[in-house]
DNA sequence: TATATATATTGACAATCGTCGATAACATAG
DNA sequence: CTATGTTATCGACGATTGTCAATATATATA
């Protein structure tokens, strides 16, 4: 609780602030920005998506792998919540998987980012 | 899976791209900034940020609660949240409590989001 | 074909999250 | 003091997440 100027006084069961309190970005855009975010909100998906913007189409499963803490499985499965979000692609060329990003839908998310976060203010 | 250009042909059991493969972002800045992102991972919590950022100080729980699909606890639960993540700030002006963001923290937040992604190239 | 390697999937498990009813804590009016 | 309105906390619940061992699948080599 930080001390702040003071207010108008007001009666108990009356709003403050009415319309001004409503938000600018609606229930489903709240919803589609935040799954975006979600995405972002794990260190080993930061750390794969730093990896692959890095080294462009070059980088397989087993590098990736080697450059992470956990488990194979669990690579996979975070490299599958990428590809789920669209924001990294994948191929397979022989025995190995090659994942790159996916350059427009990641530009995309930091728009939409960026959006957000300047239209704060 | 999408095609590709063709690679360098390697055997099994090879690295294909060792040294290049590690990422710049430390597990420690993975995680800080995961955490960040984690705070926007939420619909309701864009929404209650986007309301007070747009009301520099003068929204109180019960229009927070007012502008949200989510019950009074689950808003009280936000906010806490937002808090506690250092993004806002709160004051009790009588039986009323006033959020507000805290500019400098969410200044450094956005600040940190843009770095990384811009980062990505 | 049999074998070895790379990656994906499955299934289980603990841990965390989101929600809300109930209730506590607090402030004020009467 | 009592009653009422505002916000925070508690406790429970189901849902989701992160992890990994085990296993499946696919590919290449011998």
């Amino acid at each position: 609780m930080t001390s702040r100027a003071e207010r108008a006084e007001r009666a108990r069961g009356t709003r403050c602030c009415d319309g001004e309190a409503r938000p600018t970005v609606s229930a489903n855009e709240a919803e589609t920005l935040s799954r975006a975010f979600e995405v972002l909100a794990h260190p080993v998906r930061l750390q794969l998506l730093d990896v692959l913007a890095r080294n462009e189409g070059r980088v397989c499963v087993c590098d990736l792998e080697a450059a992470m803490t956990v488990k194979q499985p669990t690579v996979s499965h975070h490299l599958k919540l990428l590809r789920e979000a669209g924001i990294v692609d994948s191929e397979r060329q022989g025995v190995w998987a090659y994942y790159f990003v996916n350059r427009e839908a990641l530009e995309s998310l930091r728009k939409d980012a960026d959006k957000f976060l300047d239209g704060l203010g």
